[in-house]
DNA sequence: CAAATTACGTAACATAAGATACAGCGCTCC
DNA sequence: GGAGCGCTGTATCTTATGTTACGTAATTTG
């Protein structure tokens, strides 16, 4: 079974003509990106011409360049999202039973999904969120709505006038009278994705409220009016995706704005006890 | 010290308009593919117009589009020649902030977390789980009700008679009639343990009821009673507890109890399918 | 050794890509 | 509430990219 490009190269450069076989080796020597680049600058590589290039493609079954650039592309898609394969895992060496391919896939994800997202996005969003101006909505969809408790469960410790949007539809539409710029709202969506949440979003939106998604790594359609978009990584072994990236990226905002509002939540943290 | 495009994005994309904003996150989501397509079909991508994404790669400073696309090039093909450098150096090299530690902690709280725990044990509580002979109830404490919710939004689409106890004690109490032998509850307890759910899990033990739990490392007064325990760790450089290496075995017990209720799943699903 | 076939490059072509000009719109700031 | 500014998209244009046709050179075969 040819899975690859590379193999399929390798399997049939016995069968190239020398201008082609050139053009497969100098592929294969920077594989793929030489093939990524335009046919002209392929060719000069290679040492060959144009046509030659194109021969050699359509030699791989390919219709047109840009059709073998894009399996190149998705290749390389598939490479660099599920780094798995290749990273052997030198932190849990010990382990000679198959631990749950599950949790190796969590674990990249995370990796992953932080690799994506620069210390200076969190502190911004840490920082809106402990900007204590206005209120702070949270809501989620059908699987991730319970992050959006986690998070509210939390956030509202620290600080006053954070709410989670639970239940029907519309008791939160009847919520968006009481948005305004000053407010954040924070989404959880991934797929697939949902209408309302998207519907509730917008008309937010267009009452200034500032939003912050996490979504997938597709971002979901409310990337659009969001002001800051988290993409955590969802792919696992499994039926479900998964949520622990996200689980993860949201405990992690928890700490940031905590940690901002120390002064002020230690207090706060205070009273309520005292409260008890 | 900027090095990679993805830090330079993340750098600028405050002072970034919105639409603009959009493009870098949609590259940013899965960099650094997108920016390798065609301007159009990254314009598509991020739901904007070409000018905007033409735009945005001058204000991060490229003379023109393909000047951009070679960059991305240069730094892929850098990534792709050392395949080490890049778990370690990632999108944030420089990580004074606090963080990586947050993530690096939650990951080695799952290593062992799962090291502690065999297949076997997972095995057996994912067919408890998946005996269809009762019911299942899920029950979690002040921040790890989310979990309990999470969990059973998924076991209830896969089998009947799954149940979420929300609410106040005293409602949870009178459902303590319906449950027996046959049933199974989970229960989500870590630091500060709570009284009302010990309370609760001693009534269902009981009445013969198999408990499920999930708690910390030192282990929640409830183990006393579960047929099963689960203990994550949940230590991190914050000032809250971290519930995710728990998330994480969540997940996984989802995923096998899935597995195991295939081909009764498969129909449930469909059948589901076909209620909308 | 000669003839035919295959491979390769040059050059012209068509197409699709990136770039630009401009107008409308929304937003912010008085 | 109004004026100004800045952002965004549509439509147009230009560039350069991929493609094809054809002639020459190399290689193989009878």
């Amino acid at each position: 079974m040819i899975s690859s490009i590379a193999e399929l190269i390798s399997d049939r450069i016995g069968t190239m003509p020398a201008g082609e076989r050139r053009a497969a080796q100098t592929l294969i020597a920077n594989y793929p990106l030489t093939g990524l680049k335009t046919v002209a600058e392929f060719s000069t590589a290679a040492g060959v011409s144009s046509p030659t290039i194109l021969r050699f493609v359509a030699r791989l079954g390919f219709q047109n360049y840009p059709e073998f650039q894009s399996a190149l592309q998705d290749e390389l898609a598939a490479q660099l999202q599920s780094p798995a394969s290749r990273t052997l895992n030198s932190a849990s060496p010990a382990n000679g039973g198959a631990v749950s391919p599950m949790l190796e896939a969590t674990l990249d994800n995370m990796r992953e999904t932080f690799r994506h997202l620069t210390d200076k996005q969190l502190a911004d969003i840490a920082a809106r969120l402990a900007e204590r101006r206005g209120k702070t909505f949270l809501i989620g969809g059908r699987f991730t709505d319970p992050l959006a408790r986690y998070m509210a469960a939390h956030l509202a410790i620290i600080q006053p006038d954070v709410y989670h949007l639970a239940g029907q539809e519309s008791i939160w539409r009847d919520r968006l009278i009481d948005m305004g710029k000053r407010d954040v709202l924070v989404v959880f969506d991934i797929r697939r994705y949902q209408e309302s949440l998207l519907r509730f979003a917008e008309k937010a939106h267009q009452r200034g409220v500032q939003i912050v998604l996490f979504t997938d790594q597709w971002l979901s359609p409310i990337a659009r009016f969001a002001r800051h978009v988290i993409a955590g990584r969802t792919a696992v072994p499994s039926a479900w995706d998964s949520s622990a990236a996200l689980f993860v990226v949201a405990e992690t905002l928890i700490g940031a704005v905590t940690r901002q509002l120390e002064a002020a939540g230690a207090k706060r943290i205070r009273d309520l006890e005292s409260l008890r």
